[in-house]
DNA sequence: TCTGGGGTCCTAGGACCC
DNA sequence: TCTGGGGTCCTAGGACCC
């Protein structure tokens, strides 16, 4: 019996999630945009074989004329947060070690011969394929690292259909003789021009490096990482969520807006942000916003950024009071904000530390929290919003070409035609 | 002439991830 | 008109303590 890690990603996951529900965009290109319909965050084979790069500005690439059927959506994370769910449930029925590591990739812990291995990473991603709807990949190795280099593989090698064994020594040997090294997890643009220096481009010449001089230019991350590329395993799946740090919501505003509007603006994150706190059943003692002008336009530059320490609270209506009031002291009259965002720090379980002398009444606020957010299921969230937000959400973004949330919401499933 | 040494906590900045 | 929005971890250096 041998252990090894899984890796399962979902191919193009947000384009196949709008596909899942539209028989039509098969075999079609298609791509799905960040907020503001700003650049491709996510695109088909076809899309990319027509030349669509990741992070291009689409009202750029939209005008080549080869692009003209390209199939485009503004994001809809409502819907991609259901289907990773689907995603999930189908994989923990294979093993209960599992470690959702973003919206479409998890690890799954394993152990079987060889062999069987390889037949169980078929069966994911078949059954995945035919429960979820979603095409995946699926990359075995004695390590994470390893793993997500094997699922690389599998996605660039299309006779591999869908499963890559990285698991013999063997097969590694050959794939790293020519493997690149900027192409490993964890090791991004800084990392491989320092190995670049030292004339190191392939992961067999990463292993080849003295361990000491990996530790002294790129530290213990990168220590970690060329152990694991030796089947050392370093890096423990973890099965329960990390307690987290900050909550932040930050946006590019649809057009850019100034004062007022502003305030408006980080009080509505503020909002955002103290929900997904309520989320997780933790509270904030620290605040801090931000402004900041475009980076692509003429005129004058201004940022700001501005934090106070507050007593531990999830209370939206609290923090979209002190959002604003920290906006409104510290930007510049006449100056149009093209970005803002509101940052919640210093988190702990809510509830567990009592302030000695509360300004607030914390049962009250939090009685009034839970009638909110029943209100915002039930009828959206924009049904009950504190004064601080305002009512016009002059920032709100630009969603051009919205799909429907055929998962999540009642009056947007799908219609079949009997 | 001699000018401690070790520890913690905090913050800013760097690097990386999807 | 239109260029994303989240996160994490590590290190270095300063402040402070005894």
């Amino acid at each position: 019996m041998t252990a090894a890690f899984f890796l399962v990603d979902g191919n193009s996951f947000y384009c196949s999630c709008e596909r899942a529900f539209d028989p039509k965009l098969r075999g079609k290109p298609v791509v799905v945009l960040s907020n503001n319909d700003g650049c491709v965050i996510s695109r088909t084979a076809e899309a990319k074989a027509l030349g669509v790069a990741m992070g291009e500005p689409w009202h750029l690439a939209r005008r080549r004329p080869e692009l003209a059927a390209v199939r485009w959506f503004s994001s809809n994370y409502p819907l991609y947060a259901d289907m990773s769910r689907r995603m999930f449930e189908v994989m923990a029925s294979f093993s209960p070690d599992i470690e959702p590591y973003s919206i479409d990739e998890m690890f799954l812990s394993m152990e079987g011969e060889a062999g069987e291995l390889l037949e169980t990473a078929k069966s994911v991603h078949e059954e995945v394929l035919r429960v979820a709807k979603i095409p995946t990949c699926v990359g075995i190795g004695p390590t994470k690292t390893i793993a997500k280099l094997a699922n690389k593989h599998a996605k660039n090698s299309p006779d591999l259909r869908g499963v890559c064994d990285l698991g013999s020594p063997e097969a590694r040997t050959e794939l790293f003789r020519t493997w690149p090294v900027s192409e490993v997890w964890g090791i991004g643009p800084r990392s491989s021009a320092k190995l670049a220096a030292h004339g190191v481009r392939t992961v067999a010449e990463f292993l080849d490096m003295p361990s000491a001089l990996v530790r002294r230019e790129m530290s213990v991350v990168g220590a970690r990482t060329q152990d694991e590329l030796r089947g050392v395993p370093c890096l423990p799946l973890s099965l329960s969520p990390p307690t987290r740090k900050n909550v932040a919501a930050t946006r590019t505003f649809g057009t850019p807006i100034e004062g007022r509007a502003t305030e408006e603006a980080v009080a509505a994150f503020a909002c955002r942000a103290a929900e997904r706190l309520r989320k997780l059943g933790l509270a904030a003692r620290h605040i801090s916003v931000f402004l900041r002008t475009g980076e692509f336009r003429e005129g004058p530059r201004h940022s700001c950024l501005a934090s106070a320490a507050i007593e531990p609270t999830a209370d939206s209506l609290f923090l979209s009071a002190v959002a604003a009031r920290l906006a409104r002291e510290n930007l510049r009259e006449g100056i149009a904000y093209a970005k803002g965002g509101v940052m919640l720090g210093d988190l702990s379980p809510a509830g567990e530390t009592a302030d000695l002398l509360p300004s607030r009444d914390p049962v009250r606020s939090s009685r009034l929290m839970q009638a909110i957010d029943a209100v915002s299921a039930r009828h959206g969230r924009n049904a009950l919003r504190p004064a601080a937000c305002g009512t016009t959400d002059r920032w709100a973004p630009r969603q051009g070409n919205l799909g429907n949330r055929f998962t999540t919401d009642i009056r947007e499933l799908l219609k079949a035609k009997a």
